[in-house]
RNA sequence: GCCGAAGUGGCGGAAUGGCAGACGCGACGGUCUCAAAAACCGUUGAGGGCAACCUCGUGUGGGUUCGACUCCCACCUUCGGCACCA
């Protein structure tokens, strides 16, 4: 555990338990995502199995460090993926997915990770790196196993009922990327094939001049003509064995002529057939159809292969334009479609195709189906069973879990461990009873973290994943506290198991998370906390030192929580100090004063009610902090002037506010007052509206908007009033210099504005 | 290149149209002490003035407004994300 942890989990501690008090139902779960390639990558480190490094791993975490942070985590329905009471239910959900038709089997380029020595989702795969062992990933074509998120694309974009921040949104829109367009299908020339493009720029399509085929398009051995086949086949080799990184970064634009022509269905002319790695495979149909006059990168090509340039948008103000010219214009040059705008041909041009039965309006999203499949051990098994009769078969669910046998030999191959345990692999076929084989690969991490939520409610349920009804009465999670770095991943996974769930009426809703809140990250000199850099910071040392309450403070107060910040300890005495003030109030002798300053008191602490509320609320705890800090320091100084009545109450309140913040100072400050356990249990103080304002209050008077003095007046005063004792002032009347003012501004309790 | 967030004292930050710099760190001065630490008290945006006070000041340039850190436009910088997505 690092640091990073104690400001993620005391971040939403401090706001769970502010709910607690505010009278909500509070349920602050927590468990270990323990399975994968991290976890099992670390074992592999240290030369020992998962199944003996995690439990005590575990172990260590929570009786050592995180049950010392003094969260309200309910230890109590802990859940731990990689127990068989866990995983025999995300088995049971790949099961559902499989029966619905979201779970199916393909053949598919998918990322491999070379040093993993297995593939990877789409979405683990950052800057063409593996997301745990920063490997640069490679393509490879394999039959592995899906869910069908794309199914999901449209639905996942509707943010409607959520509370996320903009960000977050932003980012998942982003990476669905939805694009609207048409299919468009090109006869091959002399051949009975045909070739299907994707384009979100139909209206362009009387400047399509040669169409692009990616290097792993299906059609590219049928189409390639006999001169061409041994340069077509050496650059598709070639395109192979680059890293997908070089592939979409490197500057030049190469590829190589089929031999092949297809017609252009607008033109009725021949154009050529190419195929370049600038097209990618798993996007689209595979295929464009390149304008070069009006795309940047069949611009880039045409120009390197000499290849025909022809303009058919205009810009809008008639002007020549540069190529290429990306924008939307009137078309020219292209038949009956000339002289409209873009918008207009692209609706005409398509319904043009639909008529002739060769093309066809279409949506298309960057989004990939969700590779589940990993030729690794440490995950759930798969539960599928083939049999030569029957077919891939689902587990039936009485027979979950499938266990994951304990083997020594987990060291990753790039086949799946399992895969040499005959015992393991030799099965029955549920339906037909004849021999069969069992899947060997397990499933996705992000796949056992995509439904936990569920599980926590019902930890102690071995007959069902969760209770419905107890899913009715807590779910969705209304607060739900996360990372940045799990958007597009466990954010977006979760959704859609959850949507998933929902269809195949397993929930009663179809959004996991009501309302999410990012916390920025904690860097030391401003890297990210990593082993391999070497800076990880452990807390032990500072709770140990100062208390958990301290060092919950102390982070919290390094600023908004969303925002993270770079650790320095140099703060940390200065919330110590205040912790020691605290103290001291709560233990000293209570004064006897004039209670002259009774009613300003009072007012302060409705005032603080509503501040510590408000910031703590608002994942602000450090504005919280900033609040309680100023007013132990009035109490301090105003001691004489307070009645023992006011004194108490004010104090007690102070304790109440802090408990959310400091949990442990609270409940021992709580028993020196005088109460009985706990005061985690006692209500949020509520402030009295009535009591806010002072009945004289300060405000500024501006001259042209410079502040010249400040005067008292009454908070209920009419604007006559303020205009005349603003007017009454020396240093008004002396910044006037004698001249009428032109103007006043009253701003009713908040200033008074002369215009000179 | 595109999308997003942010730029305020020596530092973390506060103020979301109305007194810029709350609160804290650091620094400086003081009390206590043989001394140091701790604790406590005070000062601390820059410049000017003996002083009361004055001038400037929230990345840069423009704008809206009686009034702008806050809203609008353009730009610069930093961070995060996406990146040949047709």
């Amino acid at each position: 555990m690092h640091v990073g942890h104690v400001y993620t989990y005391c971040g939403a501690d401090v706001f769970g338990r502010l709910r607690r008090m505010q009278g909500y139902d509070v349920f602050q779960p927590i468990g270990f995502d323990a399975f994968g390639i991290h976890s099992e990558n670390f074992a592999l480190k240290l030369g020992k199995h998962p199944a003996e490094v995690v439990p005590a791993n575990i172990r260590r975490f929570r009786e050592e460090q995180m049950k010392l942070l003094g969260c309200q985590f309910d230890w109590s329905r802990e859940v731990d993926t990689t127990q068989p009471e866990y995983y025999r239910w995300t088995q049971w959900i790949f099961v559902q997915l499989f029966k619905a038709g979201l779970a199916y089997q393909a053949e598919a380029p998918v990322n491999w990770c070379p040093k993993d020595q297995t593939v990877l989702a789409n979405e683990q795969v950052i800057d063409g790196r593996c997301e745990r062992c920063d490997t640069p990933i490679v393509q490879r074509v394999m039959r592995q196993w899906f869910f069908r998120i794309t199914d999901y694309a449209e639905r996942l974009l509707d943010f409607s009922g959520v509370d996320f921040p903009e960000s977050s949104i932003k980012r998942q829109t982003a990476w669905i990327g939805r694009s609207e367009g048409a299919e468009i299908d090109f006869a091959v020339a002399d051949q009975p094939a045909e070739i299907t493009v994707f384009t979100t720029r139909p209206d362009t399509i009387f400047g399509a001049t040669f169409l692009v085929l990616a290097p792993e398009h299906p059609l590219v051995a049928t189409i390639t003509s006999a001169e061409q086949r041994e340069a077509v086949a050496a650059y598709v080799a070639q395109a192979q064995r680059k890293l997908e990184r070089e592939r979409l970064i490197g500057a030049e634009k190469t590829g190589v002529f089929t031999g092949a022509y297809a017609i252009n269905p607008a033109t009725n002319q021949p154009i050529s057939i190419w195929i370049a790695d600038y097209v990618l495979a798993r996007y689209g149909a595979g295929a464009i159809m390149a304008v070069p006059a009006h795309d940047d990168r069949d611009y880039a090509f045409a120009s390197a292969y000499h290849l025909p340039i022809v303009p058919v948008i205009q810009p809008a103000d008639g002007a020549i334009a540069e190529l290429p010219f990306v924008e939307d214009g009137p078309l020219i040059e292209s038949g009956e479609f000339s002289g409209m705008s873009s918008a207009e041909a692209s609706r005409a041009i398509v319904g043009w195709l639909v008529e002739r039965g060769s093309g066809r309006a279409r949506v298309t999203y960057r989004l990939r189906d969700w590779l589940i499949s990993r030729q690794r051990y440490w995950g759930p098994p798969i539960p599928i069973v083939y049999c030569e009769a029957c077919g891939a078969q689902p587990v039936p669910e009485d027979q979950l879990p499938v266990l994951l046998p304990p083997i020594e030999n987990f060291r990753p191959t790039g086949t799946a461990p399992l895969a040499s345990i005959p015992e393991f692999v030799n099965t029955t076929c549920p339906l037909c009873g004849g021999a069969a084989r069992r899947e060997t690969d397990v499933s996705d991490n992000f796949l056992d973290s995509a439904w936990y939520f569920l599980r926590y409610l019902s930890t102690e349920y071995h007959d069902r994943p969760w209770d419905t009804e107890r899913v009715r009465r807590w779910l969705p999670v209304d607060h739900y506290a996360g990372g940045p770095e799990h958007t597009t991943m466990h954010h977006l996974y979760a959704r859609f198991i959850v949507k998933a769930l929902h269809d195949l009426g397993h929930v009663p809703y179809d959004e996991p998370f009501k309302r999410l809140r990012l916390h920025g990250m904690i860097t030391k000199y401003g890297a990210k906390l990593s082993k391999s850099r070497g800076n990880v910071i452990s807390p032990d040392g500072y709770i140990a030192q100062y208390g958990a309450d301290v060092f919950r403070m102390y982070m919290l107060f390094l600023g908004p929580w969303e925002d993270g910040g770079d650790f320095t300890d140099s703060g940390v005495s200065g919330v110590a100090r205040f912790v020691g003030r605290l103290w001291e109030l709560v233990t000293g002798a209570t004064p006897r004063g004039d209670a002259t300053l009774d009613d300003e008191a009072e007012r302060r602490r409705n005032q603080l009610i509503v501040r510590v509320g408000e910031g703590i609320d608002g994942m602000r705890a450090h504005v919280a902090i900033a609040a309680l800090m100023e007013e132990v320091g009035w109490l301090r100084g105003n001691m004489e002037q307070l009645s023992a009545n006011q004194w108490r109450r004010s104090i007690e309140t102070l304790v109440l506010l802090i408990a959310p913040l400091a949990p442990h100072l609270a409940e021992e400050a709580w028993e020196r007052l005088g109460h009985s356990f706990s005061v985690h249990q006692q209500p949020w103080p509520s402030a009295d509206a009535t009591l806010l304002a002072a009945a004289q209050i300060e405000i500024p008077v501006q001259i042209n908007g410079k502040v010249r003095d400040r005067i008292l007046v009454a908070a209920d005063a009419s604007e006559p009033s303020v205009t005349a004792a603003a007017l009454a002032s020396e240093r008004v009347r002396a910044a006037l210099e004698g001249r009428e003012p032109r103007r006043i501004v009253v701003v009713p309790g908040r200033a008074v504005n002369i215009v000179r």
